[in-house]
Order: C-alpha cells, then structure tokens, then sequence
DNA sequence: GTCACTTTCTGACTGATAGTCATTTTATTT
DNA sequence: AAATAAAATGACTATCAGTCAGAAAGTGAC
C-alpha cells in the first residue's frame, strides 16, 4: 500500500509540476507560441518526460482546461451548498454574476475553455480523462441551473411554461456569448465595439441578466404563443 | 486603364482562385489539416505563389473568413430591404433565425469566425484588409440590429427602457452563444448533452428568442428596477 | 522574330518545433 | 554491490510555414 500508494503520489505531484509550468509559460503568451522545450525547461525536466506523463501537447493545454473547468464548478458549487434564502431566480442571476466574475478573474481559463471547445477532433477527447472531466462538469453545471429553475419554478419566481431543461441550456449558451464577448474585449480585440459605444461590460452585464430574468420570470396572465 | 484594370482584374481572379481552393481544402478538413503545399496543388499553382498573394496562412483564413462575413451580412441586408410590415421586434427575430439558418447551412464559415475571434495577436488583424473588411460587416450587423429596435421601440413592440445599442449588444452576443452550442453540437463535440436531454435545436432556438422577446417586449405596466 | 526588360511563378532551401526512442541515470531489491 | 526496474534524457526524425534566387512567361520596341 504505503508502496504502491507513494509511487502513484509522486506520479501525481510531476503532473502536477508540469501542469503549473505549462500555465505559467502558456499564460504568458499562448498556446500556439509556447514551445515543449520552453515548458520542460520552466519545470525543470527535460522535454522527453512531458510525454511521460501527457500525450502531446494538445492534452497538456486539456489538463490545464481541467483545472480552470473544475475552479469554476467549485464556485457553482459555493453558491447552491449551505442554508440559503435566495428565490430561483436568484439563484440565476448569481450563477450568471459567478460567471462572468471568473472570466475576468481567470481569463486565460477561458481562453483554454474556448479552445477545448473548439477541438474537433473526438478521438483526442474521448481517450482523455481531462477531457471527460471538463464534460462531466459542464453537465454538473447545467444541472445546478437545472436545480435552480426548478426551485424557481417552485417558489413561483420563475415561469413555469418553459421547460427546466430547454431554459438551463439556452441560460447557460447565451451568458456564454455574453462572456465571450466580454473576453475578446478585455483582450483588445475587434470589440472595441464596446468602448465606440461606450457601453461598460458590467453595466451591459445586468442588462443581460435583467433581460432574461424578465423574459422568464413568471407572468400573471398567461397568453397562447402562436406556435403550431 | 484598360491595361492597368485589366492587370488588376487578373490578379484578382487569381486571389479569388487560391481561396477557392483553400476552402476546398480547408473546409473539407480543417485549418491544422490542411497545408500550404495542398492549397497551392488544388489551385494548380505553386507554394510560393499563395505567398504572393497572401502574407500567410492566416491571412488567407481570414480572407475565407470574409467570404463567410460578406455573405452573412447580405442576408441581414436582405432582411431590411425593399417594404415590408415587420414591427422591430418581429425584425429581430428574423434576423436571428437568419444567423441561425447561416450556420447551419455555412459551418464552415462558422467555423472560420470562431477561429477569427480567437486571433489575440491584434498587430495580424489591423494590417489586413480582409479582417478590417469583417470587422466592418461585424459593425454593420451591430446597426441592423439597432435599426430594427429601434423601429420596434417607435412601433411599441420594444420596451424603450432599454438602450438600444446596449440591447443591440447584448441579442447579438447572446445569439452568438447559442448558435456557438448549435454549431459544436453540430460537430458531435460534448453537446450530446442535446441528445441526452433531447432538446431539438430548432425548438431551443425558438424558445430562446421567445424569451428574448419576452424579455424586451414593452410592458403596459412600468415598475422600478432595483438598481442604484 | 528577337532582344531587353518586367512580371509572375517556382520549388529547393531554411528554421522551427512536435513527437520518438535508444541510451543513460536514478531508485529499488536482493 | 550486483541485478533489476523505473524514470529521465536529448539527439534524432518528420513535417510544414515561410523565403528567395533563379526560371518562365509576358510585354513592347525595333
């Protein structure tokens, strides 16, 4: 045991080493511009054994997502544990507001989220445990959401016309857009956008969430939608 | 002139030819997969012609990218022109089905826009014609969607609490996070939670405009938000 | 038609880097 | 301390983006 047990601990800690030498270097540039070497050499190995303990490249950068994607679910996970008095609307608003707080606290996270997403290759994602981690929080996170429409529902805050499932996820992708937006901002890019118009991110952030929480917030009167 | 326009016509046609085939090639594997030696073959020209005609291989994305971008926007274009009796909101629901129809019909280029906005090396993006072309479309997109609230906040279809260029903003981000879902779901990537939940992305799609338009649809009844 | 000159095109070459693997170093057991 | 196993190394290979000296094609003058 004591044996076995050590080995595998060791084992854990190297990858550990290297994944923070990975985000260290990635961090400072970015992916495409951080080389192996540049990486063994910040953790002080050699590059041959980053392939010890990784497939390639590709699944280091996945193992960092990992971290970012697990960071994020701990902080969903704050907000629904304990006693609390909130209604499930806002439970929303504050899942969303927990959101878009990561993102400007950890953007390169988002950075590697935005990239583990745009991997097409499957094969890469199924034989990867980090990668099924990643999965397995998203869904862990859009079940919280789930959760919350569900004691909205409950509690009258939230329209009980939509279904839980159908509102978790367009919740979750759209506050995704949102983010995203407000990433490539912070990043200086094309969305200079925001600054032309000056709109203030945080500003336009409550709008967002106040325009969604109108939007299914339950209504008096119902009305028939015109839907076949 | 007919001996200069006629030299710049040719090159023209040339430039059209290498991003036809790049997107052959591309399109049919991806940006990684491809290289410039099969580019340069499916055109019937050699490697270091691309080079005379684009800086690099990002450049020539990029300029796919535009060819992407250009189309999008004619069909937003096409949404606004002629006489129609469309009340602003109900232009805003066009106009995102219209995106939604676009990347379903056009992946690829999605793909290409995803890629697009990923680019943080700004120096590459302002040098370049065919991304300040695409930021141009971007900003264009941006005053459709203005124009059409506006319209719906003279016709009373649109809440005229809200800011337009902030409700502009935050429709187009939120729309993009949607279609961004729809796309990668597309791609079998690990939105199968889709299918595990069986939610139809045409009927998310329509929910989730219904709850935008819900959620700016003018309200007869007025009442305070709760922010300072 | 051929010479001089310009424009366009070519593909061998260079440099960078991901990933491999035979060999060396270190740790463990007897 | 000898034998064996595990971990680490870095020289090597393969691939590919991007370059550039020279070839080929085009243009115009006579």
């Amino acid at each position: 045991m004591s044996k076995e047990e050590r080995k595998a601990r060791e084992k854990e800690r190297r990858r550990n080493q290297i994944i923070d030498a990975a985000e260290r270097v990635i961090f400072s540039k970015s992916l495409e511009q951080s080389t192996m070497v540049e990486i063994a050499e910040e953790a002080g190995l050699s590059k041959g054994t980053l392939y010890l303990y990784f497939k390639n490249k590709t699944e280091l950068y996945i193992a960092i997502t990992q971290r970012g994607s697990d960071l994020l679910n701990s902080k969903f996970a704050k907000v629904f544990s304990g006693t609390h008095d909130y209604t499930g609307l806002e439970l929303i608003k504050i899942m969303g507001e927990t959101y878009l707080n990561f993102v400007r606290e950890n953007p390169n996270y988002f950075t590697a989220f935005m990239y583990y997403e745009s991997i097409s290759d499957v094969e890469a994602l199924e034989n990867s445990k980090y990668a099924n981690q990643c999965d397995q929080n998203r869904r862990e996170a859009l079940n919280f959401m789930i959760r919350a429409l569900q004691i909205g529902m409950q509690d009258g805050s939230v329209d009980d016309r939509y279904e839980p499932k159908e509102l978790a996820i367009i919740i979750f992708a759209s506050t995704r857009g949102l983010t995203a937006m407000t990433h490539a901002s912070g990043r200086g890019h094309y969305f200079e956008l925001l600054d032309e118009m000056e709109v203030s991110i945080t500003k336009l952030f409550e709008n967002f969430l106040n325009l969604l929480v109108e939007g299914m917030a339950s209504k008096k009167e119902l009305k028939d939608s015109g839907n076949g």
